[in-house]
DNA sequence: TAGATTGTTAATCGATTAACAATC
DNA sequence: TAGATTGTTAATCGATTAACAATC
């Protein structure tokens, strides 16, 4: 019926979600597709076509409300109902990101933390109780989590996603550097921190030599 | 001279250079860029395209050695020349990036950690002593670090990176929840935990409608 | 009503894919 | 030499930008 958005659009989402946020929070009310064009450094002409991939959210004459259009992207991105997630991993970035991230205003809810580390085990983070890797299964059975943060190391990223997708597992954010092979239905988000640390340094070596 | 490279082209980089080094270590010498293509999901015209950017790095009726093509790729990342780095922010998720990433195989050096806590500096991590806030002018101005993984609340970001450019900094990677405002011959690499999760979000909720 | 700004269609631009001559 | 596969040009496809009629 709909056609299928590109993946360029969904990719913008979070980001006009993001300084809509910043423009309600200092009190701002409406705003035209220019305005936010010239903030966020795009063409007003994207923004337009962007939003319009999803229904007519502004006005004639008038813009956008700013309260409205970023509820909107809310609902489109789906923050408006919460899915339950898993932590895969314990370490220090799995703690890091469980305790620095706020799950609900994204659409989440982490509601259960699993390692090896017997150590671990029994110890809380963010008031959830680190389980043992060998009772996932039955909690993933019982609980039915949708989506599981792995923070596992390399060479055991593939082999406990295939368990975990045996188990009901529908999504994953990644943050191993290694990638899930793509299965049908399985949605897969990537944080390698390697890349970025590639990326940037390519631009680094850009920037200079253009000096030169 | 050179026609810039387009960000396609660069963002797919660091994958391919992740593949080969994974055929390397797994003993394979030599790859067509048919073979490549189907193990990694892309069409092998798009790879061919994307190493033709940089030049000719393979044969015909042979392919491309894996060894060779992965150090070229390197030398166009600029991994080969270390750039020294600091971090500015020493909570929970500096440090886990700080210990979980190899910084000398992505083309960097990490020299220094700053905080405002003084309860944290003083304490090492990786081998490095945390230091306070205060001594980041001097620091930078004495050790010239071209980069700054930035890990400080979101209040503060556009401050602390304004005041890092007057010092000298010339790329960040940031991970706090706001953004750098683009200045000329500064390089930016962000890593949004939110906008990833918002992502995932989205795509979980289009994975399950399409099965409907 | 006049002015502003959207939603949307058309034009342009760039990126991806296909095709094939060059050549190992 | 024959087969394979590159490097590269041409064709296609999709995304971005421009333009403008619709309308608040």
């Amino acid at each position: 019926m709909e056609r299928k958005v590109s993946e360029s659009v969904i990719n913008r989402l979070p980001r006009y979600y993001r300084y809509l946020n910043e423009l309600s929070k200092s009190g701002i009310e409406r705003i035209s597709s220019k305005e936010l064009s010239q903030k966020m450094g795009v063409t007003a002409s994207q923004i337009r076509q962007d939003l319009n991939c999803f229904g007519g959210f502004g006005q004639q004459g008038y813009g956008y409300n700013v309260k409205l259009l970023q509820e909107e992207i809310g609902k489109i991105l789906g923050l408006n109902t919460p899915k339950t997630a898993i932590l895969v991993g314990a370490g220090n970035l799995g703690r890091a990101f469980a305790i620095n991230t706020s799950f609900e205003p994204r659409g989440f809810k982490l509601i259960g933390i699993f390692d090896i580390d017997k150590n671990k085990v029994g110890t809380t983070v963010k008031n959830i109780t680190i389980m043992d890797y060998s009772e996932i299964k039955d909690f993933i059975e019982k609980n039915k989590p949708v989506m599981a943060i792995l923070a596992v190391p390399r060479t055991h990223v593939r082999e406990v996603a295939n368990e975990l997708i045996d188990y009901g597992i529908k999504a994953f954010l990644n943050f191993s550097y290694a990638e899930i092979s793509q299965t049908d239905g399985i949605s897969v988000e990537n944080i390698h921190f390697s890349d970025s640390l590639m990326r940037l340094s390519y631009k680094i070596k850009e920037n200079y030599s253009k000096d030169i």
